[in-house]
Formats: structure tokens, sequence, C-alpha cells
DNA sequence: CATGAATGAGAGTTCATTCAT
DNA sequence: GATGAATGAACTCTCATTCAT
């Protein structure tokens, strides 16, 4: 039983512990600038065991791209099972990326994970597929609009997910470096205008 | 031929060779995985060159940064003076956007530029900086589309422009991972859905 | 004999290996020609190992000098409990001295504390105490020597110490440059002239 | 004509300038930690001219400190044809060296001299034959003292220089790390009593 | 005479990784 | 499972020295 499969289990404490560690010291520091030896310390934990439970320092930033990504997705599952209106769904959804998005670190953790995947061709098909997956919630959700006739039939889901995540990313992006730049009702007369719903 | 102006000459040559030179090993390995041994050989110097002309890594760093900012944004700016008409400046725009960003090395130096941005006040405020001005020749070109009425004479133009360049970023980095993700005509679709021009 | 003792055994070696080391090359070669590698390959490690334990180079050498002179001024410290007669114990701390400055390295590693202090408050300060101490000890031998009658009772102890250090180091010092410069007995000669011993 | 033989001259305006700030910087920083490029920028030069005059920077030192040390030794040879009573010559002796060692820079240099000396043959050879040019000052004051029978005549002169360099060396090194060790009275008593004039 | 662009060896320091305990 | 001593490669930066101008 090699080290990684260990870890697919992903049910003991040392796992949970330096991803949270990761977290925090990726986010506040960036991949290059972390040493294995701080990340450890921020777990509670000193280098030789995370050598014990990781092959590698990239092999562990992956594990936790990974980790993080998915984590981040499942907030947004339940609103492919919520019984709301479909503008309040939208709403509840801009919302939740809003919050995310405000939660500390993880705007500097996205970039650092960009600043990967844009030189690896392995993290970039992660992120690919992350990003596949995150359109396809947003078709799932927008077929809901068609179903209750509040979006166009006409209009072209896939594209239209497409730019919404756009516009999020954007807007996330702006806010990072222009304060006030930007109000959640502000997104959401975009995302609205953008679905016809104005 | 004097004396000093040889001198200047190939002081001024090392300079812009490094400059050069960082837009490549910077693009393409980031900023902490660029060594100065590297940037040096790649410019064809060696080391003792680069630190004659820059104090420290960092530093060179947010004068290349500044450079490669100021540049960018000076493509743009003949739109200013063109006697274009309206749907065209807009149109003209997009596709100088769009070839800047598909320049090789440019997206991952931007993600580097952010990536340091988020984690450093000065380099923020210096970001904080070009997207003003950013949206500053937006807003300059949106007022020649009101001067000629092409836009409604309602329409909040420092909004606006903040949608214009969330929507461009957002599809800049969407397309940095996702192949195929969007085309030269969808941008321009959602801009003039947003400038209200459909 | 259980791990934490053997792992304290294996790091309490190498920080005395490296101590030791350091006596040898900073006398040797001084403290800007020495260089981490140097010293740690003298005590038998790599550089790496050095910095498991110290700071910085000046950190440790600051360390290093005040372990050499705390070394130093024991040797002189059974004196003060000494029952022989107080003419024999002045011959006594004198030959200590002399032997101790015989010592290879002493000399040269002694004007890199005093090149290095002259220059630094923080050092300037420590060898300040190293002198009062010193002062001190002296101030105590010569009290026996009132006590027993052997000194004038106005001699002023505090001075007169002061004048014996002036003299050692200067022997010292000339001892460096001019070979045969002085013997033993001229300098017991001295000190017991100052005295009022002859 | 090689570089060396230019100077030998010592008289154009350059090697005086340069001398003068190596004084300064070699004083307060030491002799590694002073660049070529900021000992001739103090000089009011740049590296090259350095380079035009000397071969090396070990080379400038070695002529710096011959030059430095026979300057000092020069403020002493007035005394030799003074006309002044023996304790007068004596007092003003002890004056001259005082005011010499309190100038700045001065002891830093001199441990400088010290410290490079004592690792290298050659300049500790230099170091010996300015002791003896000292020592020699000193016999021929001392000589006077004999012939104005204010020393005895079984006085050994040679001696009794070395105990009064030793002394004179000696308060001065305890008064780098000593503040306020010694006033002049306390070293012209211990002089006087040295030569048996108390 | 004087400059300063360029070099390259070498300095101090960090850190991912290994492994005996 | 956990530790921390040890390594060595790589990094940023400095500086004595050279030489074309």
């Amino acid at each position: 039983m090699d080290k990684v499969s260990k870890h697919t289990l992903k049910s003991n404490e040392s796992y949970q512990r330096l991803m949270d560690a990761a977290f925090k010291v990726f986010g506040q520091y960036g991949y290059d600038k972390t040493s294995i030896d701080l990340l450890a310390k921020e777990a509670g934990y000193t280098k030789g065991t995370f050598y014990l439970h990781f092959k590698s320092k990239e092999d562990f930033f992956l594990e936790f791209m990974d980790h993080k990504l998915s984590v981040y997705k499942q907030h947004f599952l339940p609103l492919l099972n919520s019984n709301a209106t479909f503008e309040s769904i939208i709403s509840q959804g801009i919302k939740i990326f809003y919050k995310l998005s405000n939660e500390d670190n993880w705007i500097p953790l996205f970039f650092e994970f960009c600043s990967i995947a844009v030189r690896n061709e392995s993290v970039k098909e992660r992120m690919s597929i992350y990003y596949q997956e995150w359109f396809k919630i947003i078709c799932m959700v927008l077929e809901k609009g068609k179903q209750t006739n509040r979006l166009s039939a006409n209009l072209d889901l896939e594209i239209t997910s497409r730019k919404i995540v756009a516009v999020l990313d954007g807007y996330n992006l702006q806010n990072s470096f222009v304060s006030n730049s930007y109000s959640l009702d502000q997104i959401e007369q975009l995302i609205k205008q953008i679905l016809g719903l104005d």
C-alpha cells in the first residue's frame, strides 16, 4: 500500500490538519515561499511527519488543490435540489460565490492555482475539469429556469454558463486589486442582464 | 561618438535586454522559479550585470511590471483618437485585447502579477492604479458612444467600464484552462449586450 | 537509551564540534575570511548543519565569543581560593596568562574580537563586561595582599587592577609582532613594581 | 615605469586623497567590509581610478599601512630636539599619544593592522620594524633623562622603552571597550613609576 | 587620467528531502 | 506514527578585477 492510497481514504487526522494548514500558509505565502517546515508546524507536526504522508511538496500541492476545488464545488450542490424560485436560486448562488470569495486566503490561493496550472499541463487539466464541472452545475440550474419559463428556450445554456463564470471570475480578479470595485447587486444585475431576466 | 554616449548606449542595451529576457523567463517559470542567473543568461549577460542595473530581484520585478503594464496600456491609446464608428472602435479594442492576451507568456505573466500583487501591498497599489487607468480609457471610449447617441445617456460609464474589464479578464482566465472556451465573437456579443447595443 | 537522548547527544556533539572548529578557523583566517562552508567542513559537517544550530554567522560569532571569553576567565578562578602566599598567587596568575596567550590562535582570535567589538556596539558591551569581570577577579586577589599586609592599605585596587590588565594586554600585543619581546620574568617584575612589592 | 614606482613620489593628488579616504573607510568598516567602490567614491574617484594607481586591494592596504604608521611616528620626532625639561618631554609625549589615540578611526584601524599583521608574515615584519623604531625613539628620549641625571644610570633603556610601549598599547586597548577606563594622569603616573621618577 | 560596463568566483542563507532513532 | 539531525543543491547578492571607451 503506497503513500497515496493511504490517503484516498482521507480519513486520518493528520491528512485533515495538513490540508487546513495548507489553506492558510499557501494562501498567505504562496507555493514557493511556503516551506514544508512551516506547513508542518502550522499543522502541529514536524517535517518528518509530512514526508510520512506525502511523496513530495508538489505531490501534496496537487492533492491539496483537488481537495480544495472539490470542497469549493460542493458548496453549490444544494442549489440543484432547491425548491426556491429560479430568481432566488440565482441570487443564492451568487451569494455563496461572494461569501467563498471573501474568505481569507481563498483568492490568493486561487491565483496560486492559476499560476501553477498555466505552466503545468497536468495541473491545467485538473483546472479544466473543474471548470467543466462548474459549467455543468450552472447549466443544470439554468435548465430549471427554462423549465419554469423564466428563461428563453432559445438561450444556449452552455455558452451562457461560460459567460456567467467569466463574469464571476472577472469581478473577483478586479476586486482583488481595486477596493470597493463591485457590490453583490452589481454582479446580480449583470448576470440577470445576461440571462435576459431584466 | 563620444565616450559618454558609448557607455550609455551599452548600458541602455543591457537594461533593455534584461527587460526583454524578463518577459520570457518570468512568463515561462514564474517569479520564484526564475533565478537571476537564468534571467541574465537569457539576456546574454551574467549575474553581475543584472546587479549593475537593479538593486534586487524584487525591485527589478516591480520595475519590469510597471514597464510591462504601461506598454500594454499604450496599445489601446490609438482608440481614443480614432475616427471610426463607435461599434468598430469597440470591435477594434476587443481585437487588440484578444491579440495581446494570446501573445506567448502574457497570461502566465499576468497571473504572476496577480499572485504577487495580492500578497504585497505596494504591488497591489500599482495594480490598482493600472486598473483605474484601464477604466478611464474605456470610459473615454464609451463617452464617444454617448456623444454619437449610440449609447443611452443614462448608462453609468464608470460601472459599465468595470463590467467590461471584468468580462475581459474573466474570459481570459477561463481561456487559460479551458481550451476553445470562447471566440472573439462571443466576447463581442456579450460586451454589446452589456452596452445595450444588441 | 531513549530517542530523545540520542538526538540530543548528536545535537550537542555537532554544536560542540562547530565551536571547536570556530576556535581554529576564526583564529587562523579571521571572521570575514572564514566561510561557513569552511567552518562546517572543519567540524566535519556541511553548511546546513551549521544553520540547524545558529541563526546567522554573526549570531554564531557572538555566541562563540561569549563562550570563549567565559572559558578564558574560568582559568583564573582557582586563584581566588588558593592558599599559597600572595606573591606566588601573583606569579601563578601571570603564568596562566602567559600560557593561555601562547596557545595557538588565541591572540589572533583576540584581535578579531577587538576588531569587531570596536565597530559593533553590542559586541563592545560584551567586551566591556568581560573586562569588568577581569578587573574584579584581580581586585579580589589584591584584596588578599592587603589582608596579609603584603600590599599597602592605601593602594587603590580598582585602578591597580586596570594597570595590571593594561600591562598584560600591552605585552601581549607587543609580543605578537616583536619576537622575543619579553619574558615572563619581565612582566612579573613590572607588575611587582606596580604593586610596590619590589 | 610600473604602477608602484609612480607612487614612490607620493606627490600626486589622487594618492593623497585615496590615503585620506582609506583612513576613514578602513577605520570605519574594516579591511574586508570596505569595497574598492566605496573607497574610491569616498576619495572622489571611481573604481577604475583606483586600479590605475594600485595593483590590488591588498597592495594598497600595505602601502596605506606603511604610510599611516610612518605619519604616526613623525608626530613624535619633535620630542627628540626639544629643549624642555625631561619630565615635560615625557608629559608631552604622552599627550601626543593620547591625542592621536583619540582621533576618530585610529584605534579601529590599529586593530585592523594587528588583525592582518598577525596572520601575514610580511605585514608582521612591517609591524615589527615599526615597533623597533618606536622603541628607538623612546630610548633616545630616555637617554636625555640619563644625561640630565633624571634617570638612574642603571636603567636598562631598551627594556624600559618596551615597558612604556606595553603600557600605552594596553591602556589604549582597554580604553576601546571600557569607557572612562583611564585618564592622562593615570598613564603619566604609571610611566613615571616605571621610570623611577615618583 | 578617468570612467563604468562587464565578469565570475564565492559569500551567506534557505529548503526539499532522507533516514536513523 | 513521529521526530529532528544532516545533507547539498540552489538561491540572492557582493565585490575585486579587467578593459574598452
